[in-house]
RNA sequence: AGGCCCUUAGCUCAGUUGGUUAGAGCGCCACCUUGACACGGUGGAGGUCAGCGGUUCGAGUCCGCUAGGGCCUACCA
């Protein structure tokens, strides 16, 4: 006998309990058997900075909703978890706390630094693992892995000496994306664009030994300080005789060449003339290498004006600089116009602070061996990548890649391990060599630089798993089957997890990649701080339970972008206090065990619980392929369609005259309690991935065979469980209940006032009203149900499914709008019946539809035929 | 500039390979404290599927154009 539940659902106790005691139970943990089965996935590792996100919330509910089901399914599944060390966040946070108590990461030196974070990463670090188990998910923690592991450290060295070896990772000298604010490099990914309104400024430069003053336009003028050039291009008409003159820098005086040059000029773009800054501009790197000239670095590591930059302006910030120029510019005469201009300009992404291109020696990572085989994997389907129309971004973004700036000047993370000696030696080893393998010097240094952060998590699917050992991990679960992340990360995180991937393990790192999209506010916006739209899941936890959270993220997820409500939480809270009581309400009646339970005697069973195995056996079909398909929206909707709308709104009721001894023999109520029974279990286990908390506290209750739903079998669908006719007969009674109670409203009499109904079924078994009149009396609260018999004149008639019904109300009460809206449905009624006709005359239909769709629209004809018959017998 | 996506009920969205009467949640209106649940029940209103054209016996669904919106990539001074 099951315990009794109380009235209301409260999460907050009940989550807390089970998810000890399931991690305690070991349930997350696979068994090492690789005759089984295996199911793995990797976590995207948020950052030990981080703090649970709703977008957390989100890629990580999808991927225990799968874990779950997988498990469930039968599959030694493996979820693995872990964290990411963020090497710029996380230095920026230490040296934030350091600045608050009055000193800097150089008055500690690296050493003592990186000690400190380590010990912020001991103290905050596993905070939004906490946060993690809060939603429920339920990955296997004795995996843990942090990405400045030891273990992970070495397969991250491992990686450096391979493509180092393979000639795959070089150092140079370029020109790199530049954060004057966190003071290193980063790569083009991490710069982000942003259309801003800012200002053209149109300035003279006179040309040489002439008259002639040349125009150029530029948004940045501070770095004319840092002009070794101007050009024009070749073919300009306006310009030909001042190529391989001279100008003179307006305030630094300085003579600098003109030259010619077509690629960097378009001579449709402002005046034709361009100022060339070779140390401070992408394009005019390019144009100053093919033009020889010299590179004048005018602003320094920190975005501040060098001495190269001139007098009066070194020490300046840049943009305070821009200013100086412009009002000296001002005052020269030289400035001769200043437009509005909305241009996009590049910022990094984590501090906003905008980027300045800078020339520096940096390591790269020679991009295309490895992209080639990466495409290519997506290509032929080795990898497929869902939503399908990511896979022309990823193939757009491959396709025209550059080569990957791995060098940070951070103090936290990889060091590359490059080493080199008192004769300048370079040697790049996975251990610090004793002494230089040239020269046999014993001075070696180690190079300070770190590597980006993505360059381990590059790793993270077989580098978690113990590689390059060969581990047992990695035989079980290497590959993994699914990643599961959002489309933000395509490029930082998947596409070179695939080059890592294959390149060093010869095998894609996982066959489906599911991008998520965003989490937004109800109309879609984005959710801010500043918007003050934000929806934080720790909160609405609190608020609505982990199950619901976790229910509304799934039921919205189809891939895209997610408008997230409140309400649409509070919704499905209210749907899990619905299961609830539904549970309450079949305890209160069911005596036995899941597991004590007899087996059912499906010959035995009536029409209507025919119909909701039929219909549980639907949903569970929906559920396994949706999921299947990482249609989370659908196989969630399917069940709470079937839970809330088919079993307990009908089928509940419909079973309540037998349970409550108003009908039906013992054996009857037997059968009830059983199916009853039946139809919960199931119901309870196809949920559980969805919302894993209520699902299990019903579910041990009524006693199962595992110790946990989370370890029970999960539903598969059945084909002999499928009945079509119950299906029709069902559907024809709720049709003829629901039109009663319409009837009855329309008439403006209540539930409590009762009739008596006519039933007119020609041809069919009367058994029927034996088998069914009962419902038809207690869900439309009839005083009973006459078969094939004409009701007295004047009792109005109407068709539904098949079936001719008359209801004998005490007068005829028929208000106008109920006139009117009989009068809408014989006209719709008409309508639609004149397009059949016309159809089933059409040769052309006739010919080429399918006979199923002929036969359809000749029954609906029928009906329409009759109905409209019996509509107008009516008036 | 190139690419991808979106436009369906007041709001937010589903709608499989074209096929009977276009669905859901919330919101709205009316009635109901019926022995699981008022975080509930019952019934109802509400849509020329952005617009135009085409293919087809048949288009929300396929094709083209137009309008509006979003996202990604790109070195436009």
């Amino acid at each position: 006998m099951p315990e009794e539940l109380s009235k209301r659902y409260e999460p907050a106790e009940i989550e807390q309990r089970l998810y000890a005691f399931w991690e305690k139970s070991e349930f997350f943990t696979p068994l090492l058997d690789p005759e089984r089965p295996k199911f793995s996935i990797v976590i995207p590792p948020p950052n030990i900075t981080g703090r649970l996100h709703i977008g957390h919330a989100l890629v990580n509910t999808l991927q225990d909703i799968l874990v779950r089901w997988k498990r469930m399914s039968g599959f030694n599944t493996l979820w693995l978890p872990g964290t990411d060390h963020a090497g710029i966040a996380t230095q920026m946070i230490v040296d934030r706390e350091l600045t608050r108590d009055g000193i800097s990461r150089f008055d500690l030196g690296r050493e003592k630094f990186v000690e400190k974070v380590w010990e912020w990463k001991e103290s905050y670090g596993h905070q939004i693992i906490d946060q993690l188990k809060r939603l429920g998910a339920s990955a296997d923690w004795t995996r843990l892995r942090f990405t400045l592991d030891e273990g992970l450290s070495r397969a991250v060295r491992h990686t450096f000496v391979k493509l180092y070896e393979d000639a795959l990772i070089y150092r140079g000298v370029a020109m790199v994306n530049w954060c004057p604010h966190c003071r290193t490099a980063i790569s083009d990914v991490e710069v982000e664009y942003e259309e801003r309104a800012s200002k053209l400024y149109y300035i003279d430069y006179k040309v040489a030994d002439t008259d002639r003053v040349l125009t150029i336009a530029t948004t940045r003028p501070e770095t004319m300080l840092g002009d070794t050039a101007l050009a024009v291009h070749p073919d300009d008409e306006r310009y030909r005789d001042v190529i391989g003159r001279e100008a003179i820098l307006p305030i630094a005086n300085r003579p600098i060449p003109i030259v010619a040059d077509p690629i960097l000029v378009d001579r449709e773009f402002g005046t034709g003339v361009v100022k060339i800054t070779p140390a401070h501009d992408k394009n005019d790197y390019e144009a100053g290498k093919r033009n020889d000239l010299p590179q004048l670095q005018v602003i320094d590591e920190g975005g501040k004006m060098n001495e190269a930059s001139g007098e009066g302006f070194a020490g300046l910030d840049r943009f305070e600089a821009r200013k100086k120029v412009v009002e000296m510019l001002r005052a020269s005469g030289a400035l001769r116009e200043v437009k509005d201009y909305t241009h996009s300009i590049g910022i990094h992404g984590k501090c906003e602070t905008v980027i300045e291109p800078m020339i520096s020696r940096q390591w790269f990572v020679k991009i295309e061996p490895l992209a080639k085989p990466a495409i290519e994997a997506v290509r032929n389907g080795t990898i497929r990548i869902l939503p399908q129309s990511w896979e022309a971004t990823y193939f757009n973004w491959m396709e025209n890649i550059h080569d990957w700036t791995i060098s940070r000047q951070l103090w936290w993370g990889h060091r590359i391990p490059a080493f080199t000696c008192a004769n300048d030696h370079l040697t790049v080893a996975v251990d610090e060599p004793a002494s230089c393998p040239e020269c046999g010097s014993k001075e070696l240094t180690q190079e300070t630089d770190v590597l980006d952060t993505w360059f381990s998590s590059g790793l993270w699917p077989f580098s978690t798993m113990g590689w390059p050992d060969d581990t047992q991990d990695l035989k079980i679960f290497y590959p993994t089957d699914v990643l599961i992340t959002g489309f933000d990360i395509l490029f930082f995180w998947v596409a070179r997890m695939i080059m890592f991937g294959l390149r060093f393990t010869g095998e894609a790192p996982f066959s489906q990649v599911f991008l998520n999209g965003l989490v937004r506010d109800e109309h879609g916006q984005k959710m801010s701080k500043t918007k003050g739209n934000v929806i934080d899941p720790l909160d609405v936890i609190d608020e609505f339970g982990a199950d619901a959270v976790r229910f509304t993220l799934a039921i919205f997820a189809s891939g895209r972008d997610i408008p997230l409500a409140k309400a649409r939480m509070q919704g499905y809270a209210a749907f899990a206090n619905k299961i609830w009581n539904a549970s309450r309400f079949a305890m209160m009646h069911i005596d036995t065990t899941i597991a004590a339970a007899k087996p059912i005697d499906r010959d035995s069973m009536r029409t209507v619980e025919r119909w909701i195995l039929s219909r549980l056996n639907d949903t569970t079909r929906t559920v396994n392929r949706s999921l299947s398909e990482f249609r989370y929206d659908e196989a969630s909707n399917a069940i709470y369609q079937f839970f809330w709308h088919e079993f307990c709104d009908w089928y509940i009721e419909m079973v309540k005259p037998v349970l409550l001894g108003r009908h039906g023999t013992e054996e009857d109520q037997q059968r009830a309690k059983r199916v009853l029974l039946e139809v919960l279990d199931r119901s309870l286990r196809l949920l559980h991935p969805f919302m894993p908390f209520i699902t299990d506290e019903i579910w041990q209750k009524l006693g199962g065979h595992e110790p946990s739903i989370m370890v029970s079998p999960y539903p598969i669908a059945e084909e002999m469980l499928e009945d079509v006719e119950a299906e029709r007969m069902v559907k024809a009674v709720k049709a003829m209940i629901t039109k009663v109670r319409d009837a009855r409203a329309q008439r403006g009499f209540t539930p409590k006032d009762r009739f008596k109904l006519y039933v007119r079924a020609e041809g069919r078994d009367t058994t029927f009203f034996d088998a069914y009149a009962y419902l038809l009396i207690d869900l439309a609260r009839l005083t009973e149900v006459v078969a094939n018999e004409d009701p007295p004149a004047g009792v109005q008639h109407d068709v539904v499914e098949g079936f001719t019904i008359a209801i004998e109300f005490p007068e005829k009460v028929v208000t106008k709008e109920q006139q009117e809206r009989t009068e809408r449905e014989l006209e719709k009624s008409r309508k639609e019946l004149d397009a059949l006709d016309a159809k089933l005359v059409n040769e052309q239909f006739m010919k080429n539809a399918p006979p199923a769709i002929v036969k359809g629209a000749q029954a609906r004809q029928a009906e329409l035929r009759e109905r409209i018959e019996k509509l107008m017998q009516n008036e």
